[in-house]
DNA sequence: ACCTCCCGCCAATGT
DNA sequence: ACATTGGCGGGAGGT
């Protein structure tokens, strides 16, 4: 029976797909080396000409043309179907991709079948709401309600329902246990939005976030999957859903890896592979993952990251930018359209005077090009950027009234997007949202 | 032998 | 009823 799987997997792209790949790979202007697609001679030898490698398949790999193929400025709405056949690959390990990449605000759910590009300008606002979110989690202060929009960042605690356990397997459960959701329990709760979200408790979306909240929050930025995995499920480590936890974590990582918001590393002591958070050192990963050391300067093993620790620094006070929220809109059509649009006209600016000047931060697409920092009036961007500097070296650039234009639907359309989950609390959209924006105008 | 983690079945959801 | 999504864990490749 199982058998049909493992036959399946070999022959699984035809012919013409595997030369798409190829075309895709060879299309990109630079792929760093390390993830080539097409061949991975994994210095091994013992792999013949014909040889299958899962490498080639993994989703890190995935990602890194995933990216490839939509990071640019013309890149509109992505259509999964669409995605898979230009990627070569089942429908399935799409929305893998899709979903952690959304998760970290790199993309955005527009409707069925429907992703928005927001590219990586979008992960300094993704990550600090979801340090936010986790450092009041933390403190045991309110969960923020928020849920919904196909936009990340849900709350959620330290997911651990199933706990107990007791006594040998009896894997009873499963699909039974209404559960509902035991977090957003703060006294007076609004509404109990569970409706046997049951499922969503466990997608790898929101997987994603918590796995990333512990970078965010932990006082080390070193993590080993199976610590990580602990921490994420309660500790009634049910040995069985501990190592399903595991595989999860194994295929976040490798795209958060091919990102290059982690790479892997060898924890000095121990010999046990960990992962490491790349806060804002952000540097090429080297062929096939493990680091070979060389951190950036001033990058010192436990030193604490302090990423977005300094999210503070924003002022508060919200211009104008009145705030009626006039409608709900859920950033669905019309919203994206503005969104995107915006974003590709400003990167469009900021392109246009130094080729490649574009900074991506510390998060530099595995397939951008890596000389990016050839613009010496910016001095040496690696080690000092950070998502913050990445910000505020946006702003200069809107002085531009057209383009202050299209910010004010920008920004209209994160207002009503971020009032969706935000609803109850609209604290929040004022703390995070507002700061950030007002920067840009 | 243990670590990784791809693959695709099939249930939950969405239209 | 059909189409999308995507949890899940078997089991094979990698070391």
């Amino acid at each position: 029976m199982a058998t049909a799987a493992v036959m399946a997997a070999i022959p699984s792209s035809s012919p013409a797909d595997a030369a798409e790949v190829v075309a895709v790979a060879v299309a990109v202007p630079s792929l760093p080396q390390r993830q080539q697609p097409v061949f991975v001679e994994g210095r091994g030898a013992k792999l013949r000409d014909h040889a299958y490698s899962r490498k080639q398949k993994s989703l890190g790999l995935l990602c890194s043309n995933f990216v490839a193929l939509y990071n640019r400025d013309d890149v509109e709405s992505i259509g999964l179907d669409d995605a898979a056949r230009r990627l070569g690959v089942e429908r399935r390990r799409i929305y893998d991709i899709v979903n952690v990449l959304e998760s970290v605000g790199i993309l955005v759910r527009k409707a069925k079948n429907r992703y928005s590009w927001i590219g990586f300008g979008g992960v300094p606002m993704a990550l600090r709401e979801l340090k936010e979110r986790a450092l009041r989690e933390k403190s045991g202060l309110a969960p923020l309600p928020v849920d919904e929009p196909s936009a990340a960042i849900m709350s959620d605690d330290e997911d651990e329902d199933k706990m107990g356990e007791a006594d040998g397997d009896t894997e009873s459960e499963k699909l039974s246990q209404p559960v509902d959701n035991p977090s957003d329990n703060k006294p007076g709760a609004p509404r109990c939005r569970l409706k046997s979200d049951h499922r969503k408790e466990k997608s790898l979306g929101l997987l994603t976030q918590n796995f990333v909240k512990l970078f965010l929050t932990m006082e080390v930025d070193t993590i080993s999957l199976d610590e990580a995995a602990k921490l994420l499920l309660g500790e009634g480590h049910a040995e069985n859903s501990m190592r399903t936890k595991v595989r999860r974590l194994y295929d976040i990582a490798n795209v958060l890896s091919s990102l290059n918001f982690i790479d892997k590393i060898q924890q000095a002591d121990s010999r046990k592979p960990a992962f490491r958070w790349l806060g804002s050192a952000g540097k090429p990963k080297t062929e096939n993952g493990v680091t070979i050391a060389v951190p950036p300067p001033g990058k010192t093993m436990s030193n604490k990251r302090a990423f977005g620790t300094e999210l503070t620094n924003i002022d508060i006070n919200r211009s104008r930018l009145d705030s009626t929220i006039p409608k709900k809109a859920k950033l669905t059509q019309s919203g994206g359209d503005i969104l995107k649009n915006c974003k590709v006209s400003v990167q469009k600016q900021l392109g246009q005077g130094s080729k490649g000047g574009f900074v991506y931060g510390p998060f530099h697409p595995s397939g951008a090009r890596k000389q990016d920092l050839d613009n010496g009036n910016k001095g040496h961007t690696d080690s000092v950027q950070n998502w913050e500097s990445l910000a505020a070296s946006f702003r200069p650039q809107y002085q531009n009234q057209a383009l202050g234009d299209l910010f004010a639907h920008y920004v209209e359309a994160w207002k009503s997007w971020y009032s969706e989950f935000a609803q109850g609390s609209s604290m929040m959209q004022q703390h995070f949202v507002m700061p950030v924006i007002n920067q840009f105008l």
